[in-house]
DNA sequence: CGGCTAACGTAACAATTGTCACTGTTTTTG
DNA sequence: CAAAAACAGTGACAATTGTTACGTTAGCCG
């Protein structure tokens, strides 16, 4: 357990990753587990070991798709609760099966400022993510739909290290914030350029 | 110069405030001045003493307004450069008359490396700008182009304090990512609606 | 196997936004 | 003042996206 959160968290003395093993706890989620639900308060701050977690955002009736947390990141939003007390604007699911390290949030509070190596490290996370959500802005304002669903679904295939992937209609509808019909629209497009093809419930690329 | 540096930056021993108010330039922005442009290597993190000053991105040939700095705010894209050295792909630019402090960016690492509240500073500050632009992919995703006009027209007024809005179509359009056409449009419409006045070459709020 | 259910296909239409072309008006500047 | 430049108004049309409504298919499960 030691050598997992390890590997996350470089450059950290030997002395503070034991102390953070000590004190976190390791789960196992199922694909589309919650690891977060909306309106939760965070007491842990969630970094995965292995596997992925999709962390989706609310705004009225629409929910969509802000980032994926891979392995050896961890989720900014729970960074944002470091030092306030709200409840969760957002919710969490692991997409794949995964396994997380979850560090007590008080714990977290303490090592931030009590060791200069770890608040860097936790800037840096904080400078992923926002370059992440900035690339999502550029997205969304300069990209056409046909676009962003041909990138999402690249990037699907590479994350699950797959070319036929089995994800529905209305998944990538609200991952990117659309209806299911305008996506069935799209894949028959993409389906008559060759760049993508349904075979039966899964979309095969290229 | 000590105490507007030290209205800035809550929190702050009286010896750091000291010191970062010796290391630290003053400089005064017109509107429309740049204060970075795109592909200038930043060597200063820019605190927002007073004044307004709009961050924007490209992305291809559109711009869009990514968020304003305002009085006592610091420009995240500058910490995102506090611990690399590439050459900053946005640029700053003065809306209002500005002043300014300058933060050397070698002073700024070790500062975050041997003050924690210093550190908890800049976190907070990426907290804020992260949020900042949450709510903006929100906006984007969520609404249309009348409702983020409408907002958009409203948070200026707010800033500029007036109800009387001195600012072209062409301005409004790169900001909102779309073009003055769409904007005369829409304004049009505001118009017959009552929210908005197109006043010579003014815009009157309500 | 047959039926049930969730997922997909699709046509038709509405709404929004983008783009072009051209006109008129205000502001600035030589 | 006259010319130039910048700004605004507008109609027409295309492209994209959203919405409704209903028919079809795949895949699971008894």
């Amino acid at each position: 357990m030691n050598n997992v959160i390890k590997a996350c968290l470089p450059g950290l003395s030997p002395e503070l990753l034991q102390e953070i093993s000590s004190h976190s706890a390791i789960r196992e989620f199922k694909p589309k587990e919650y690891v977060i639900h909306q309106g939760d308060m965070i007491r842990f701050l969630p970094i995965v070991i292995e596997g992925s977690v999709k962390v989706c955002c609310d705004e009225d009736t629409i929910q969509f798709l802000l980032y994926h947390v891979n392995s050896g990141e961890s989720c900014i939003f729970s960074y944002a609760h470091m030092f306030s007390d709200s409840p969760a604007e957002f919710y969490a699911m692991a997409e794949l099966e995964s396994r997380l390290a979850l560090l007590p949030i008080d714990k977290v509070r303490e090592w931030f400022h009590n060791h200069p190596p770890f608040s860097h490290m936790i800037l840096k996370g904080y400078q992923k993510h926002y370059e992440d959500l900035l690339h999502s802005v550029k997205q969304i304002t300069c990209y056409n739909l046909e676009e962003r669903l041909i990138k999402y679904l690249q990037d699907k295939a590479v994350l699950e290290k797959t070319q036929l992937l089995k994800v529905s209609h209305q998944e990538i509808a609200s991952d990117l914030g659309t209806s299911r019909e305008v996506i069935s629209r799209l894949m028959k497009k993409l389906e008559t350029n060759g760049q993508a093809t349904q075979v039966g419930r899964k979309i095969k690329i290229g």
